[in-house]
RNA sequence: GCCCCGAUGGCGGAAUCGGUAGACGCACUGGACUCAAAAUCCAGCGCCGCAAGGCGUGCCAGUUCGACUCUGGCUCGGGGCACCA
């Protein structure tokens, strides 16, 4: 055995013998229960960053834990390869998206296999490639046939100088980022996929994810946003009945149908058909409404942005009071949520009060707070107050007043519902899903549009519709609508010259079921197979990703699995959600260094560029480039992200210190859920772990090793050590199954080995016992650093494999003991400690407790006034 | 602005169901080995205090025999907000 630890002369070899024995490979097996352990799959985005190596490491473990545990495992992985990056490299470096893509996968994949994961590269999935994406065009077509996509106009961030549609991301401060041009909204003909057809079932269905976060299942229910309310219609005053074009009325969602009485206004969005209407009469407001379209459509910007509006000149009836109002058009009210209109009640909302105070429109309080409702009366009329926008007691409400939230909601709305001017409804915050994208490195939407038979979807003969590959990109939109070889077609149902659609598809569409498809990648002939009844059969069983994930890519995840349910693609399996557990573990996080350029826009510094000066306690003060010697400002705490350029590069990692180091100290720096905050040093101490464990595994083994027996009488020394290995194998199968926490298994495996070491026995059974720890140190740490695992085990007992055997066991003899320590409180503090027989009763615990010389000093001679025994923790006396 | 999460020594973190705050690791300090350095090993390491002891888990209240943990109210940091993936 070699006396040194040298990660790269073992890990190429281990990893050949995998790669040689297929031991990640995958088949189905009826006989054994499945493990499908899933990753969130990489954009291929040039090199793995850390927030890589953290998912897949966290898998793998789960991976190699649960096959010692007696699953069938499938680790599978694949490439979300459509995306805007490729087009913007593509512009950059003059080379088709295609191109950089699959040379960006070819490294990545390297890099994943030099990390020594047990992939099944065998259901490697890409996105880009016409074999996957076949099936999501075939189903787009029968979703379409089922109304379940349609066409609609939306509204997007539009560059007026590069004349180009741009992403979120690409507009800074309400300014395209390469034009700086300031970004319009502009309206097109989109498709979407009726995602709030399923609302209910996806809010309902939340309650079965038993293995999910609160947290994320909270941030879902959230965004699906059910709420009760009201739907109103405020008729339209006789006096502007004409300039309107006709009777009627406005229609409004409200949650707060008991504060009706109080609605002094109402106000429409700048899209609404009102708006428009008043606004081609009247040129000031059809400038606000112009000035409204200014900036992106971002929902964080539209509700930061100053709250303003204008009078349409038009007014309304109060449905119940007949008393007419005025109709406003503002720019906070959102056409996207409800009928694109609200009813205001300035006394209790805090935007329609603020806006009332803006504008001088009236206040009406009618909800007082239920105890003291004189003096909340007096409160909330004075116009300097707060809106009181809590639940209450209707007051200045006629006949509905004295009565509370509920009994006031249902009396309005049946005397609305009498009227026809109302009823209760549910309303969802939740819109449907816009996919087309105007951009080329993605999937075709797979229509063809004819001027007599309108949109026609592409016949299942002709799919895929294929995208071209070889192609230049400039910017400046698709160079799909300029390629008449790609949209010049025939109408499949007239035979008449028709355009191909040039739009492609959001990507969170291919990420969306490539999950089911690791089931049955090689299919030919069908997007499922009978196969996944076998992987999938009560879900996926781990799909691990980051935190960012938490409700765009599970929702429609969760929204395609029903759809293709609903598509009937599942055969005999059950299957109404895809994920049974799921842990979503916290970003790599890095500290940001930056200055600011002549333009005025940041340059971003690479951490490994910058010098931190500290004060005399520590603390970083100040920063400065190494390069120049001139400061730098120190940004936030951010995820590691190439816009911030504040990425750590794990090659760098893995060429000084190996696979196992890196996958180690990933695991132990922070718990998987919990942000990760980088520290070179942290490595380091990881590596260094590594080279003491192979030392201790050396020194035994030269002194002759021995076979692990656990049988005969111990020293109490031996005792105790034998104690803490087994209740060590307890805790730390118990972190990896049930806790997915790692650093602590780690720190237990750490604490043993460090027993181990100083256990200073040379005896027979000594060996013995040593021999046993460390073999089950080494299956412990196996799933962590299955490199190390696999060299030392074999040098422990040779010619076996670690991967190979079972997960250590728990000798519940081993832990048996005669006496514990119990902790000795006096007044809930720390004064003594007690030891007492495993098997005292509580009332001998108190006797010795209160004999105690702690306890007799502290009572001097009186009795205590409480006494509480805690089994098998502590005691407290209370004076 | 809205939704979600987090805050514990010089640092990353531990304390699993309300019961010993600071496991494990990093950094640092001292010692051993060495001509020397590296590596390694041993010891120390929350703050105040000579000590006894006191204080201490972002801040302010509360519940409890007992609170890092539960409740209410803040502050700061992070994630998401529908075209980044």
């Amino acid at each position: 055995m070699q006396e040194k630890y040298d990660p790269h002369s073992i890990e190429p070899v281990v990893q050949s013998r995998w790669e040689k024995t297929g031991a990640a490979r995958a088949t189905e097996d009826p006989g054994r229960p499945k493990y499908y352990c899933l990753s969130m799959f990489p954009y291929p985005s040039g090199k793995l960053h850390m927030g890589h190596v953290r998912n897949y490491t966290i898998a793998d473990v789960l991976a190699r834990f649960h096959a010692m545990r007696g699953f069938n495992v499938m680790q599978p992985m694949g490439w979300d390869a459509f995306g805007m990056p490729a087009e913007n490299a593509a512009i950059q470096n003059r080379v088709p998206p295609a191109q950089w893509t699959y040379a960006n996968i070819d490294y990545m994949k390297a890099q994943l296999k030099r990390l020594g994961f047990a992939i099944d590269w065998s259901r490697e999935i890409t996105t880009c490639k016409p074999d996957y994406y076949r099936w999501e065009q075939w189903l787009f077509t029968r979703l379409f046939e089922k109304g379940l996509v349609y066409k609609r106009y939306g509204t997007v961030n539009w560059d007026p100088v590069d004349q180009t549609v741009l992403a979120n991301e690409q507009v800074i401060d309400g300014r395209g980022w390469r034009s700086g041009a300031p970004v319009e909204k502009r309206e097109i003909p989109m498709y979407y996929m009726r995602i709030t057809a399923y609302a209910d079932e996806l809010l309902g269905d939340l309650e079965k994810l038993d293995g999910w976060p609160e947290q994320v299942k909270l941030m879902q229910k959230n965004w699906i946003g059910k709420s009760f309310g009201c739907e109103v219609c405020f008729p339209y005053e006789a006096e502007s009945v004409e300039s309107i074009g006709g009777e009627g009325a406005l229609k409004v969602f409200t949650t707060r149908p008991d504060t009706l009485m109080g609605a002094t206004y109402v106000a429409v969005a700048a899209e609404h058909p009102l708006a428009s209407r008043a606004a081609a009469a009247n040129p000031a407001l059809r400038g606000f409404v112009e000035e409204c379209k200014r900036g992106g459509v971002a929902e964080a910007d539209m509700a930061t942005m100053e709250k303003k509006g204008m009078p349409t000149g038009f007014y309304v009836s109060h449905p119940l009071s007949g008393e007419k109002l005025p109709v406003w058009v503002a720019n906070y009210v959102l056409m996207g949520y409800g009928e694109g209109a609200v009813m205001a009640v300035p006394a209790h909302d805090e935007r329609d009060f603020a806006f009332a105070l803006k504008y001088g429109l009236d206040i009406r309080m009618v909800i007082a707070s239920p105890e003291g409702a004189e003096g909340a009366y007096s409160e909330v009329t004075a116009p300097w107050m707060p809106a009181y926008a809590d639940y209450g007691v209707c007051v200045n409400s006629g006949k509905y007043d004295g009565l509370g939230f509920a009994e006031a909601f249902d009396a309005i709305a049946a005397d609305l519902a009498a009227r026809g001017l109302g009823e209760k409804r549910a309303q969802f915050r939740l819109r449907d899903w816009g996919i087309s994208r105007q951009r080329y490195w993605g999937c075709p939407i797979p229509v063809i549009h004819c001027e007599d038979c309108g949109d026609v979807p592409v016949p299942d003969e002709q799919l895929p519709v294929v995208l071209p590959e070889n192609v230049e990109v400039t910017g400046g939109g698709s160079p799909l609508t300029r390629m008449p070889e790609f949209y010049e077609c025939v109408c499949p149902k007239c035979g008449k010259p028709a355009r191909r659609e040039t739009d492609t598809m959001d990507t969170f569409v291919e990420s969306s079921w490539y999950f089911l498809r690791y089931c049955c990648p090689d299919n030919t002939r069908a997007m499922l197979d009978e196969r996944i009844a076998y992987w999938c059969d009560g879900g996926i069983d781990q799909y691990i990703g980051g935190i960012e994930h938490a409700i765009l890519h599970l929702l429609y995840s969760r929204f395609w699995t029903k759809l293709m349910r609903d598509a009937g693609l599942f055969g005999s399996l059950r299957l109404d959600e895809p994920f049974a557990r799921l842990l979503t573990q916290g970003m790599v996080v890095a500290p940001t260094f930056c200055r600011e350029k002549p333009d005025g826009k940041m340059d971003w510094i690479d951490p490994s560029e910058v010098e931190i000066v500290c004060d005399e306690r520590g603390r970083p003060v100040a920063a400065k480039l190494l390069a120049d010697g001139q400061p730098v400002q120190i940004g936030g705490i951010e995820k590691m992200s190439k816009s911030r350029n504040n990425g750590v590069d794990p090659q760098a990692l893995i060429d000084k210190y190996g696979a196992d180091t890196v996958r180690l100290f990933i695991m132990f720096a922070s718990p998987v859920d919990q942000s990760l905050e980088w520290s070179d040093a942290g490595v380091e101490g990881a590596y260094r772990f590594l080279k003491r464990l192979w030392r201790i595994v050396y020194e035994h083994i030269s002194k002759g090793g021995a076979r692990a027996d656990s049988g005969g009488e111990l020293s109490p020394e031996l005792k105790s050590f034998r104690r803490q290995l087994h209740q060590t194998i307890g805790k730390v199968a118990d972190d990896y199954g049930r806790r997915k926490q790692f650093n602590t298994a780690i720190a237990a495996v750490m604490e043993l080995l460090n027993a181990c070491a100083r256990l200073d026995d040379a005896s027979e059974a000594a060996r013995a016992v040593r021999q046993e720890a460390l073999e089950a140190a080494l299956l412990m740490l196996y799933p962590i650093v299955p490199h190390v695992g696999e060299t030392l085990f074999a040098e422990l007992r040779p010619g076996e494999s670690a991967g190979a055997q079972s997960f250590p066991e728990v000798d519940a003899v081993a832990l048996a003991r005669d006496e514990i320590e119990l902790i000795l409180q006096i007044d809930g503090k720390l004064r003594g400690r007690l030891r007492v027989p495993a098997s005292a009763e509580t009332s001998a615990i108190e006797e010795i407790a209160l004999s105690s010389e702690a306890a007799q000093r502290y009572l001097n001679g009186k009795p205590p006034r409480k006494l509480v025994v805690v089994p098998g923790r502590l005691v407290n006396i209370v004076l």
